[in-house]
DNA sequence: ATGTCGCTATGTTAGCGA
Protein backbone atom coordinates (compact mmCIF):
# COMPACT_ATOMS: atom_id res chain seq x y z
CA UNK A 1 0.00 0.00 0.00
CA UNK A 2 0.79 3.79 -0.86
CA UNK A 3 0.80 6.39 1.31
CA UNK A 4 0.94 9.91 0.94
CA UNK A 5 0.51 13.34 1.95
CA UNK A 6 0.20 16.67 0.13
CA UNK A 7 -0.42 20.21 1.19
CA UNK A 8 -1.86 21.29 -1.78
CA UNK A 9 -2.31 24.96 -1.26
CA UNK A 10 -6.03 25.09 -2.18
CA UNK A 11 -7.41 21.97 -4.42
CA UNK A 12 -9.16 24.04 -6.84
CA UNK A 13 -6.48 25.27 -8.82
CA UNK A 14 -4.22 22.39 -8.40
CA UNK A 15 -6.77 19.61 -9.26
CA UNK A 16 -5.14 18.89 -12.62
CA UNK A 17 -1.33 18.79 -11.10
CA UNK A 18 -3.17 16.27 -7.96
CA UNK A 19 -5.10 14.19 -10.28
CA UNK A 20 -1.83 13.92 -12.81
CA UNK A 21 0.28 12.54 -9.70
CA UNK A 22 -2.28 10.33 -8.60
CA UNK A 23 -2.09 8.39 -11.68
CA UNK A 24 1.21 8.98 -11.90
CA UNK A 25 2.32 7.37 -8.75
CA UNK A 26 -0.44 5.34 -8.11
CA UNK A 27 -1.03 6.33 -4.13
CA UNK A 28 -3.86 4.01 -2.50
CA UNK A 29 -4.35 6.44 -0.15
CA UNK A 30 -3.62 10.23 -0.34
CA UNK A 31 -3.81 13.18 3.11
CA UNK A 32 -4.81 16.25 1.74
CA UNK A 33 -4.51 19.76 3.37
CA UNK A 34 -5.44 23.20 2.19
CA UNK A 35 -8.35 22.73 0.62
CA UNK A 36 -8.82 26.60 1.13
CA UNK A 37 -12.90 25.75 -0.09
CA UNK A 38 -15.62 23.98 1.79
CA UNK A 39 -16.76 20.53 1.88
CA UNK A 40 -19.28 20.75 -0.71
CA UNK A 41 -17.22 22.57 -3.20
CA UNK A 42 -14.52 19.65 -3.13
CA UNK A 43 -14.19 18.41 -7.07
CA UNK A 44 -14.97 15.01 -5.86
CA UNK A 45 -16.24 13.79 -8.96
CA UNK A 46 -12.54 13.53 -10.97
CA UNK A 47 -10.96 11.74 -8.21
CA UNK A 48 -13.20 9.33 -8.22
CA UNK A 49 -13.52 8.91 -11.92
CA UNK A 50 -9.63 8.08 -11.01
CA UNK A 51 -11.32 5.31 -8.75
CA UNK A 52 -10.89 7.15 -5.48
CA UNK A 53 -13.61 7.44 -2.44
CA UNK A 54 -13.47 10.79 -1.11
CA UNK A 55 -13.69 12.63 2.40
CA UNK A 56 -13.16 16.35 2.78
CA UNK A 57 -13.93 18.47 5.41
CA UNK A 58 -13.63 22.37 4.58
CA UNK A 59 -15.70 25.39 6.39
CA UNK A 60 -14.49 28.42 3.88
CA UNK A 61 -11.66 29.96 2.49
CA UNK A 62 -8.86 28.77 4.83
CA UNK A 63 -8.00 25.36 6.04
CA UNK A 64 -9.33 22.26 5.11
CA UNK A 65 -8.50 18.57 4.81
CA UNK A 66 -9.25 15.70 2.69
CA UNK A 67 -8.38 11.69 2.52
CA UNK A 68 -8.81 10.39 -1.10
CA UNK A 69 -8.49 6.51 -0.53
CA UNK A 70 -8.98 3.52 -3.50
CA UNK A 71 -8.43 1.25 -0.51
CA UNK A 72 -11.55 1.37 1.32
CA UNK A 73 -13.03 4.47 3.49
CA UNK A 74 -14.90 3.67 6.44
CA UNK A 75 -15.65 5.32 10.17
CA UNK A 76 -14.55 9.31 8.71
CA UNK A 77 -14.27 11.15 12.06
CA UNK A 78 -14.32 15.21 11.34
CA UNK A 79 -12.19 17.31 13.86
CA UNK A 80 -10.55 16.28 16.79
CA UNK A 81 -11.64 15.61 20.00
CA UNK A 82 -12.07 18.47 22.53
CA UNK A 83 -10.68 20.92 18.79
CA UNK A 84 -9.99 24.62 20.22
CA UNK A 85 -11.37 27.70 17.92
CA UNK A 86 -9.47 30.39 17.09
CA UNK A 87 -11.02 33.92 17.38
CA UNK A 88 -14.15 31.98 18.35
CA UNK A 89 -14.51 29.95 15.15
CA UNK A 90 -14.15 26.11 14.75
CA UNK A 91 -11.38 25.46 11.82
CA UNK A 92 -11.31 22.34 9.38
CA UNK A 93 -7.98 21.07 10.52
CA UNK A 94 -8.13 17.46 11.07
CA UNK A 95 -9.93 14.01 9.61
CA UNK A 96 -9.58 10.67 10.17
CA UNK A 97 -10.56 7.81 8.43
CA UNK A 98 -9.68 4.05 8.13
CA UNK A 99 -8.80 2.80 4.88
CA UNK A 100 -7.80 -0.72 4.30
CA UNK A 101 -7.34 -1.49 7.85
CA UNK A 102 -5.07 1.20 8.61
CA UNK A 103 -6.60 4.39 10.76
CA UNK A 104 -5.23 7.40 9.37
CA UNK A 105 -5.35 11.36 9.64
CA UNK A 106 -5.27 13.97 7.59
CA UNK A 107 -4.03 17.35 9.62
CA UNK A 108 -3.29 20.73 9.38
CA UNK A 109 -1.63 22.70 12.46
CA UNK A 110 -2.16 25.95 12.94
CA UNK A 111 0.32 28.01 11.79
CA UNK A 112 1.41 29.84 14.79
CA UNK A 113 2.07 33.34 12.91
CA UNK A 114 4.46 34.53 15.36
CA UNK A 115 5.72 33.23 18.54
CA UNK A 116 3.90 36.52 20.35
CA UNK A 117 0.49 35.92 18.31
CA UNK A 118 -2.31 34.17 19.93
CA UNK A 119 -2.22 32.36 16.95
CA UNK A 120 0.96 30.83 18.35
CA UNK A 121 -1.26 29.86 21.99
CA UNK A 122 -3.77 28.18 20.15
CA UNK A 123 -1.27 25.75 17.70
CA UNK A 124 -0.13 24.33 21.17
CA UNK A 125 -3.38 23.76 22.43
CA UNK A 126 -3.91 22.45 18.93
CA UNK A 127 -1.19 20.11 19.44
CA UNK A 128 -2.38 18.83 22.97
CA UNK A 129 -6.35 17.95 21.62
CA UNK A 130 -4.10 15.86 18.40
CA UNK A 131 -2.01 14.23 21.44
CA UNK A 132 -5.43 13.23 23.00
CA UNK A 133 -7.07 12.65 19.96
CA UNK A 134 -4.78 9.92 18.94
CA UNK A 135 -4.23 8.58 22.50
CA UNK A 136 -7.64 7.45 22.54
CA UNK A 137 -7.52 5.80 19.30
CA UNK A 138 -4.39 4.36 19.51
CA UNK A 139 -4.36 0.26 20.06
CA UNK A 140 -1.22 -2.03 19.25
CA UNK A 141 -2.55 -4.04 16.49
CA UNK A 142 -3.91 -1.63 13.88
CA UNK A 143 -1.66 0.19 11.72
CA UNK A 144 -1.93 3.78 12.70
CA UNK A 145 -0.46 7.45 10.97
CA UNK A 146 -1.20 10.58 11.63
CA UNK A 147 0.06 12.50 8.08
CA UNK A 148 0.09 16.01 7.26
CA UNK A 149 1.78 19.42 7.32
CA UNK A 150 2.53 19.94 11.20
CA UNK A 151 4.15 23.05 10.19
CA UNK A 152 6.71 22.63 13.04
CA UNK A 153 10.29 21.02 12.15
CA UNK A 154 11.21 18.61 14.44
CA UNK A 155 14.81 19.36 14.67
CA UNK A 156 17.40 22.55 13.59
CA UNK A 157 18.72 20.20 10.56
CA UNK A 158 14.79 20.31 8.90
CA UNK A 159 15.33 23.98 8.11
CA UNK A 160 17.93 25.59 5.82
CA UNK A 161 19.43 27.44 8.61
CA UNK A 162 18.81 27.69 11.97
CA UNK A 163 19.75 30.92 12.39
CA UNK A 164 17.17 32.58 10.29
CA UNK A 165 14.88 31.52 12.38
CA UNK A 166 15.37 33.23 15.75
CA UNK A 167 12.72 34.82 17.06
CA UNK A 168 10.36 32.49 14.80
CA UNK A 169 7.48 29.67 15.22
CA UNK A 170 7.63 26.17 13.73
CA UNK A 171 11.19 25.81 15.60
CA UNK A 172 10.44 26.81 19.17
CA UNK A 173 11.24 24.21 22.28
CA UNK A 174 7.31 24.27 23.14
CA UNK A 175 6.15 23.73 19.20
CA UNK A 176 8.71 20.47 19.81
CA UNK A 177 8.10 19.72 22.80
CA UNK A 178 4.29 19.12 21.43
CA UNK A 179 5.45 16.91 19.01
CA UNK A 180 7.30 14.95 21.40
CA UNK A 181 4.55 14.35 23.68
CA UNK A 182 2.79 13.54 20.62
CA UNK A 183 5.65 10.77 19.65
CA UNK A 184 5.29 9.23 23.09
CA UNK A 185 1.87 8.32 22.75
CA UNK A 186 3.68 5.27 20.41
CA UNK A 187 4.39 7.09 17.22
CA UNK A 188 7.62 7.55 15.66
CA UNK A 189 8.72 9.91 12.56
CA UNK A 190 8.72 7.69 9.27
CA UNK A 191 11.90 9.75 8.28
CA UNK A 192 11.97 10.17 4.26
CA UNK A 193 14.46 9.93 1.67
CA UNK A 194 15.46 12.99 -0.20
CA UNK A 195 15.07 12.47 -3.84
CA UNK A 196 18.14 15.38 -3.78
CA UNK A 197 20.76 16.85 -1.53
CA UNK A 198 21.55 15.46 2.09
CA UNK A 199 18.59 16.52 3.96
CA UNK A 200 14.57 16.16 2.65
CA UNK A 201 12.92 19.51 3.08
CA UNK A 202 8.93 19.38 2.16
CA UNK A 203 8.17 23.47 1.76
CA UNK A 204 9.88 25.97 0.45
CA UNK A 205 8.35 29.43 0.28
CA UNK A 206 7.07 30.71 -3.23
CA UNK A 207 9.00 33.70 -2.74
CA UNK A 208 13.02 34.60 -3.07
CA UNK A 209 14.02 31.52 -5.03
CA UNK A 210 13.58 29.36 -2.06
CA UNK A 211 13.11 26.15 -3.89
CA UNK A 212 16.12 26.64 -6.59
CA UNK A 213 18.16 27.38 -3.48
CA UNK A 214 16.57 24.87 -1.44
CA UNK A 215 15.96 27.28 1.75
CA UNK A 216 13.24 24.94 2.66
CA UNK A 217 11.95 23.06 5.57
CA UNK A 218 11.13 19.68 6.73
CA UNK A 219 7.27 19.98 8.32
CA UNK A 220 5.17 17.38 6.30
CA UNK A 221 5.42 14.37 8.67
CA UNK A 222 4.19 10.99 9.17
CA UNK A 223 4.03 10.07 12.36
CA UNK A 224 3.09 5.84 12.61
CA UNK A 225 2.70 3.34 15.40
CA UNK A 226 4.84 0.54 15.42
CA UNK A 227 2.44 -1.64 13.18
CA UNK A 228 2.58 0.90 10.34
CA UNK A 229 6.89 2.23 10.81
CA UNK A 230 7.29 -1.63 10.83
CA UNK A 231 5.27 -2.45 7.63
CA UNK A 232 7.33 0.50 5.86
CA UNK A 233 9.46 -0.61 2.69
CA UNK A 234 10.48 3.02 1.61
CA UNK A 235 9.84 6.54 1.73
CA UNK A 236 11.00 9.63 0.49
CA UNK A 237 9.65 13.31 -0.21
CA UNK A 238 8.84 13.93 -4.18
CA UNK A 239 9.96 17.27 -4.66
CA UNK A 240 9.37 16.62 -8.66
CA UNK A 241 5.69 17.77 -8.08
CA UNK A 242 7.33 21.11 -6.61
CA UNK A 243 8.80 22.03 -10.03
CA UNK A 244 7.06 22.97 -13.20
CA UNK A 245 3.92 25.15 -13.76
CA UNK A 246 2.00 25.75 -10.91
CA UNK A 247 2.96 23.62 -8.31
CA UNK A 248 2.24 23.46 -5.11
CA UNK A 249 4.55 25.40 -1.94
CA UNK A 250 4.78 22.25 -0.39
CA UNK A 251 5.68 18.66 -1.86
CA UNK A 252 4.36 14.98 -1.42
CA UNK A 253 5.95 12.39 1.59
CA UNK A 254 5.10 9.21 0.01
CA UNK A 255 5.11 5.93 2.38
CA UNK A 256 5.76 2.17 0.71
CA UNK A 257 3.65 -0.32 3.30
CA UNK A 258 3.99 -3.87 3.08
CA UNK A 259 0.02 -4.06 3.90
C1' DA B 1 15.41 36.91 2.98
C1' DT B 2 10.17 38.59 2.35
C1' DG B 3 11.26 38.54 -4.63
C1' DT B 4 4.76 34.54 -4.77
C1' DC B 5 0.56 32.63 -4.60
C1' DG B 6 -4.54 32.12 -3.54
C1' DC B 7 -8.58 33.95 -1.66
C1' DT B 8 -12.30 37.42 -0.69
C1' DA B 9 -14.60 41.78 -0.36
C1' DT B 10 -13.67 46.58 0.40
C1' DG B 11 -14.47 43.99 -5.98
C1' DT B 12 -10.75 45.00 -11.79
C1' DT B 13 -6.99 46.50 -6.53
C1' DA B 14 -6.04 46.05 -1.54
C1' DG B 15 -5.49 43.27 2.36
C1' DC B 16 -4.68 39.07 4.50
C1' DG B 17 -2.59 34.51 5.45
C1' DA B 18 1.01 31.49 4.50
Amino acid sequence: MRIATWNVNSILPRLPRVLEWLGQTGTDVLCVQELKNTTEAFPVEPVRELGYEVAAYGLGRWNGVAILSKAGLEDVTRGLTGEPRFDGAAEARAIGATCGGVRVWSVYVPNGREPENPHYAYKLEWLAALRATVAAELGAERPFAVLGDFNVAPDDADVWDITAFAGSTHVTPPERAALAALRETGLADVFPRPLKYDHPFTYWDYRAGNFPNNRGMRIDLVYGNAAFTGAVTDSYVDREARKGKGPSDHAPVVVDLAL
